[in-house]
DNA sequence: CGTTCGAATGTGCACGGTCACAATTGTGGA
DNA sequence: TCCACAATTGTGACCGTGCACATTCGAACG
């Protein structure tokens, strides 16, 4: 064995080439393959760096290329399972492109922390920023900074369109609500996600749309923060009146919440209540009974959104943007009101 | 006005050095808190870099540091919730240090996926790697490619202890087992998770260990794949014999599929059948009925986690790594058998 | 056989920091 | 006043890669 010696530093391009007996430059045209580049010459080079364990240092050729390769996300709530997938699926995607990706949590929406969070992503030379943090004081946060790369969000805004790409969460709370109303409910309830929410505010904006289209009166929805804790509460405190046969929740985390305030009332759903969540998490369909809500495909969302954002960063525009329409799932939790 | 010139390249420490009146080395220092600065220049230059909104360029101080203060993460399933939430915490804990952090997702786990996913990581020059894909064959892969960098994983084996932190999944998984046999059960299945996972053969070892100890004979486990979706269709088949009145669940989604297993064979929980899971998870306290589970605290294990590789990297070792009891929670899906 | 031209390869420097070392300044004691 | 010594600042090289440009090679052509 060739007494593989201990060299302190990692083998560099130079290194490949003296052993290959060509220039650096060679090597490097190598590395990105360049065309006019003999075939015996490299494969020679390729097999000093297999023999070497060559690696290119990702931070010379940063600082040389001035492009980082490099994508940031901006995530709020990113252990839920809508952000996360959709997170899993970005980094899939531009890890496939060649790109790599880094992760900001937001923990708060005040300025000074959306402000850190966007310092540490472009402190990294990030070339561009997918934003998972739907809330509009976000954006006007980016707008304000006027973020010198270019940017995309999952969630449409009705300002920030042209760097938006999203589920048509309206047409997707419309026809959960047609749904409710083509049971014959006309006493509806809708609860809606956080004031700050683009996404919440565009369900809310679907259920009162097709409220209004049929002609039911609505009351006001009440705002909620996605969580299973507050459904249950606030199912708690609707029972205290029950005026009202339907539910529309604006996730299936407060809808289970929902369903567990209306059994511990004693009453049946659907009997005395349906319920319809968004999302269709996997847990969903195990739920008692069974949810009927709406489903997204979180990751072809995240897939999507990295093909937007790559070609605004090569600057192609292809006018891909759009939505996508989610479909309705209907299972056991929704049924014709008992009177 | 001063008519801001569009320089086209960002400033450099060079040009902060110039208008500054000094030297690019004193720049540097001031950069760095070099003690030896009069504090009238570090203002000096603190004022010029402020004025010309420096930033110091990432890919150059790798260059020359040859450090890259970045770490990665490599995960499987990540979309989950436990994963999820000790990735944000993890995150959050590096930025904190001042640490970038970089994800590589595992879609499957075959050894070439593993090296890609690593590779991609070694790529990026990281310091340091915590590993989320609590597979065995993770580890053979890891082990096989003698990784050049400090790892930590948030799970223990057995072999690799020294580069473990982990919830003692064992005395977790003992303490559901044990509340159900102190209920009086003695015939108690075990749902395990996934065959090649650490967190579910730990999880299984415990749930073993227990019933030993307590000398009730047990059956051999269910290997499932974490799903709820699995966790019904293994309850459709057990029931079909019904040679049991408690099942211990892996983790609390396998045990929402089950619960509806039972519940659509008419049978009621926990009269007929007790059921704990593992994780409790936020919706578990709303599943009907709400779950009796184990509690984990995920993102204090990825703070704890990322602490302890920090500590590899500096190779300071102040031998933290140790487990951390997960704890009980007994809610409404057990009770006392009925014959 | 010289010329021409494209393919293949080499040379030197720039990128933006840090490091090692040199140079300068300031301070107190002999 | 001069010197030793610490505090402060400057100089030049270097990290590993890519780019612009120069050079050499090789084949086709007149």
């Amino acid at each position: 064995m060739p007494a593989d010696l201990p060299k302190s530093r990692a083998p560099s391009i130079r290194d490949v080439a003296r052993l290959a007996g060509v220039s650096h430059q060679t090597v490097s045209r190598v590395l990105n393959n360049h065309p006019s580049i003999r075939d015996s010459t490299k494969a020679r080079v390729q097999q000093v760096m297999e023999d070497l364990q060559y690696r290119p240092n990702r931070a010379a050729r940063a600082l040389s290329r001035g492009t980082s390769r490099t994508i940031g996300v901006l995530a709020a709530s990113s252990s839920q399972y809508g952000p996360a997938s959709s997170i899993a699926a970005i980094q899939d995607a531009a890890r496939e492109a060649g790109y790599y990706v880094n992760t900001a949590n937001l923990t708060s929406v005040d300025p000074d922390t959306i402000e850190a969070a966007l310092d540490h992503l472009m402190l990294q030379s990030v070339e561009g920023i997918v934003v998972i943090a739907p809330q509009m004081r976000v954006f006007d946060v980016l707008e304000q900074l006027s973020i010198a790369v270019p940017y995309v969000t999952l969630q449409s805004t009705g300002k920030l369109n042209e760097h938006g790409l999203s589920f048509d969460q309206i047409s997707g709370a419309r026809a959960a609500t047609r749904h409710l109303i083509d049971l014959g409910h006309r006493n509806i309830y809708h609860l809606a996600g956080p004031q700050d929410w683009i996404e919440a505010e565009a369900r809310m904006r679907g259920f009162l749309d097709e409220m209004g289209a049929m002609d039911v009166p609505t009351t006001a929805p009440i705002l909620g923060d996605w969580t299973a804790d507050f459904g249950y509460y606030a199912g708690r405190e609707l029972l205290r009146v029950r005026d009202f046969t339907a539910i529309f929740s604006s996730n299936d985390q407060m809808a289970l919440g929902l369903m567990h305030a209306i059994r511990d009332a004693g009453l049946s759903i659907p009997g005395d209540v349906s319920v319809v969540g968004f999302d269709d998490i996997p847990e969903a369909a195990h739920f008692w009974p069974p949810l009927t809500t709406v489903r997204q495909d979180f990751p072809e969302l995240g897939r999507r959104c990295m093909a937007l954002l790559l070609d605004d960063i090569s600057a192609v525009s292809p006018e891909r943007r759009g939505a996508i329409i989610p479909e309705l799932v209907v299972r056991a939790s929704t049924g014709p009101p008992a009177f």
